[in-house]
DNA sequence: GTAGATTAGTTGTTGCATCTTACTAAACAG
DNA sequence: CTGTTTAGTAAGATGCAACAACTAATCTAC
């Protein structure tokens, strides 16, 4: 490592800090908490305020001594923007540095049946579109710190290149490469990811620095796994994808042609299928079928159901935790609503068969993250790189 | 991180490349390696060598130009101790930086029946008897970077104590505090460590830098995830122990108290069950009885028996390749001999079940080391506070 | 056999990032 | 108004790695 790189660690280690910190610290905070001495801070600091990714508030006094000046991340000074395409549409997002959300706008679009060319261009479209309000007010136009698409299939993490996205029905799409050819993302960084991968980094900001088991329901079944607050990554990208766990040897069929696939049995689809629900019906008829006796009437069935998908999801759960001896597992997606039901079950079937168990409890937790959390998780990825060299990104910018 | 902690990186940096490169490297070619400039390595390599820790060797002529002179990790100038802890006894080993093996010793010793402290008492004897014979030829004796212990069983990461180790039948033995205490062991660094865990560090030296999974048959199974040369830990320090994973629900009893353990499917004990041999029957006869129709006599007996194991493992690994997204196996202990005749079995459950076959084949390996693959990985993990900060070492040695 | 090419390794200097020490600033407590 | 406490700054010292230029040792070619 070179002195050089040296100082960008600080940098990043300060900025992110900061970002973490549930309530602004002065820099004498940000000192003892990254290890650093004051100067140091103090000058890392400086540079951070003058490339306007870190603000300061008005001094603060509490308790004796001098009032402190509270540093915070800055608000409404670059753009990070995330997109989101799903069977029915695209939306798009703006945030800044804080994650805040400066604009949004969206597309109907019916992406299985259009072409993915529609797609792209409908993606151009709203950058274009959300670019123009985020930057409204500010005097001059918004830095772009890069663009972000979450879909919902396998991405190769070389290219962005969409691998397979069933529920889209795309396959070997080089989304990123066509994208990056768009007129409004001309000179942009574009990025593509799993949204499953992507939401996870919505639900870690409520979480820095832990670790956790991810699973989210959405069409499929998809998550992460998360260790020291990093998104472990895996050879393809792909490391956390639960859906095609085993969780019955030549079980239930799934859609992958697998038999057994946890997928199969926690579905939307093959949950509608179990709670005797159409294909169209909604979300919320789905929890409310599974939720209350009084949804279907089918009283037994309804319990059998859940049973059925409790100990499909905690066998997954359960061999999860084993391989990586974690003990903290988090629901969201369409899994999160029919948490409270199906989660006795799940902590039933993964306590008899998780090694963790011996060393405490786990504990199943419920995600409360807002409903855009892969559009949102887009952004944040974007933002990455200014987190991780935020020199470089000052030497871009000026 | 401090400039000071800059230096300690590169160090350390320096000799893991020197270590982990298959052929002595030049202070050119390390500094090529390290991607530092030619001039720090000079400084670094001098800091290295003054502390016994490089070695250079003869110039070396290779075609054109100035000669190179060859830097290794030197040998002879430290140890490191290995223990292990099995049930019919107590082994040790010494061996230098390079994990050449100065001196080895061991006691035969019933540690089931014995008391955890008879066991402590013999590690102490063993220790100060592998001391002596590995300073013997030196004129002053070496000094010891530290003692590691391998125990087939869980230890508390915090403080070495064992949880539980039902091959010793030992539960919450303070192990690491008893021996600490031992006068032959007095100002010693000790560690105590799962053995499978440590028996990957010896895979590991064939596999620098690399990601797999580890499953390692011995008593029961165990095994370890490596990602990018680190071996995960995880809450517990239990990360990888695949021996509890559920491969069938409600399958075959283990001796945990669970249903569909793989251990109950693939433990030493359950393969000579299902092999038809007796409990005390060694290794090579249950190898062969499953290698060749010839042992039994019972053809189709047998490849019903692979094919279960097989199943077996497979169902596991692929579940844990799911979670993990790796594409590299290794088979090792008991499971490597008869990984010729399980190896198809399980490629075939694997490509069945695991999402990374759609990216490219995994591959199964079996393990070629050595049978003392524990406690060498016990004196490598002894060894490794050198490596991660070689300056804080000098500094102590001097 | 001498000049040139090539690779290895060293020397001295420079630049840069952090640390140390000492200071100023701004509040409060008595 | 003086002492105490905490925040933040300034100036100089320290220490590390980078750079450029050098020496060393070999081979090739004419």
């Amino acid at each position: 490592m070179q002195s050089t790189h040296l100082r960008e660690h600080n940098l990043s280690l300060c900025l992110r800090t900061l970002s973490s910190a549930p309530e602004p610290l002065s820099r004498a905070g940000l000192a003892a908490r990254t290890g650093l001495t004051k100067p140091t801070v103090s000058k890392l600091v400086e540079e951070l305020i003058g490339a306007g990714l870190v603000a300061e508030d008005a001094p603060l006094i509490h308790g004796t001594g001098r009032p402190m000046v509270p540093l915070r991340p800055a608000s409404g000074t670059l753009l990070a923007i995330g997109l989101e395409v799903t069977a029915v549409g695209v939306s798009c997002l703006a945030t800044d540095l804080t994650g805040e959300v400066l604009a949004a706008a969206d597309e109907t679009l019916d992406a299985v049946a259009a072409p993915p060319s529609r797609v792209i261009e409908a993606c151009g479209r709203l950058v274009s579109a959300v670019r123009g309000t985020a930057s409204a007010d500010a005097p001059a136009p918004l830095p772009v710190v890069g663009v972000c698409a979450a879909l919902p299939g396998r991405i190769d993490p070389a290219d962005g290149s969409v691998l397979s996205a069933p529920g889209l029905g795309w396959s070997d799409v080089p989304f990123v490469a066509r994208l990056r050819e768009r007129p409004e993302l001309a000179g942009l960084t574009v990025l593509a990811q799993n949204d499953n991968r992507l939401s996870v980094l919505t639900e870690l900001d409520q979480r820095p620095g832990q670790s956790f088991v991810y699973l989210r329901g959405h069409t499929g079944v998809g998550g992460a796994v998360v260790l020291g607050g990093r998104v472990l990554e895996g050879e393809h990208g792909w490391a956390g994808e639960f859906g095609h766990m085993v969780v019955e040897p030549g079980g239930a069929l799934c859609r992958c042609g697998r038999r057994g696939c946890l997928e199969a049995y926690v579905s939307a689809h093959a949950l509608r299928e179990r709670a005797g629900l159409g294909p169209e019906s909604s979300l919320e008829e789905l929890v409310d079928a599974l939720a209350h006796a009084s949804g279907t009437g089918r009283t037994d069935g309804r319990s059998e159901v859940i049973g059925t998908i409790g100990r499909a999801i905690g066998t997954a759960v359960a061999n999860a935790l084993n391989v990586l001896d974690l003990s903290t597992v988090v629901l969201s997606g369409h899994l999160a609503p029919i948490g409270e039901e199906i989660g006795p079950v799940i902590s039933e079937t993964v306590a008899e068969h998780a090694l963790a168990t011996e060393a405490g409890p786990i504990t199943i937790e419920r995600s409360d993250a807002p409903a855009d959390l892969a559009l949102r998780g887009a952004a944040r990825w974007a933002l990455e790189p200014v987190f991780a060299a935020p020199g470089q990104w000052i030497a871009r910018a000026a």
